[in-house]
DNA sequence: GCATTCCGTAAGTCTAGACTTACCGTTCGT
DNA sequence: ACGAACGGTAAGTCTAGACTTACGGAATGC
């Protein structure tokens, strides 16, 4: 499961954002959301599986928090997509004004 | 339609990619991604809809291209989730060390 | 030892949404 | 005017996954 994958979905950035900046365990998460424990559980799966959280274990109680790391791994992703999607807008701005085309078939051998 | 649940879906995403940096047409979009021309037209009223993609009508072409502003959003709340994650956990080590409970609470309270 | 708490997982339900084909309106070239 | 290209939308299919209840293992307190 990819990590947009599981951001995907509104209940685990509900998840996400209940553990933004402290540890829950999984009956405290459960009790601030609107569904059932088990369900919490199936979620923090998925995102453990994306690195997004990981848990360390308290006798009975599993704790969670945001990996930092996955988070960071998420904003460097788009970070790049970012700046690689505006120079191109730049490109285009600059191949509207010109009339050509030959720098759109280019880009799209680029692409490939 | 929210922007995080838009890109929570692979095909969406691959449609994004394809777009960073030039406009294509629905058709274009179709040639390169593998499912059918009117799914991708589906996938980008959603985008659409989550100000994601941008379009303009060229005769009987719709060529589509990223919206900045939109993506530039995301970038934003990540940078805001981020940092704010990050802060916190600071604070929870310190709590841990500390042992007290107080700023845990507090914090909950700030989450409502 | 027993009762309670905690939580992962199994198993079942059900529907949202990702996909398809078909239809049709718009634009453009001849 | 007609045919071709383009693409939005309707309607249908189907399944992945988000949800639930139930079960049972592990940990802890008395």
């Amino acid at each position: 499961m990819d990590a947009w994958d599981a951001i995907g979905d509104p209940t685990r950035r509900a998840i996400m954002a209940c553990l933004a900046g402290k540890e829950l365990a999984v009956g405290e998460l459960a009790d601030e959301l609107p569904v059932s424990r088990p369900a919490v559980s199936q979620h923090l799966k998925v995102l453990k599986n994306a690195d997004l959280v990981a848990e360390r274990t308290v006798g009975t109680r599993r704790i969670y928090r945001l990996n930092p790391a996955g988070v960071a791994a998420l904003r460097d992703q788009l970070e790049t997509f970012w700046s690689r999607a505006l120079t191109g807008y730049q490109d285009v701005a600059e191949d509207r004004a010109g009339q050509t085309t030959n720098s759109r078939a280019d880009r799209l051998e680029e692409e490939e």
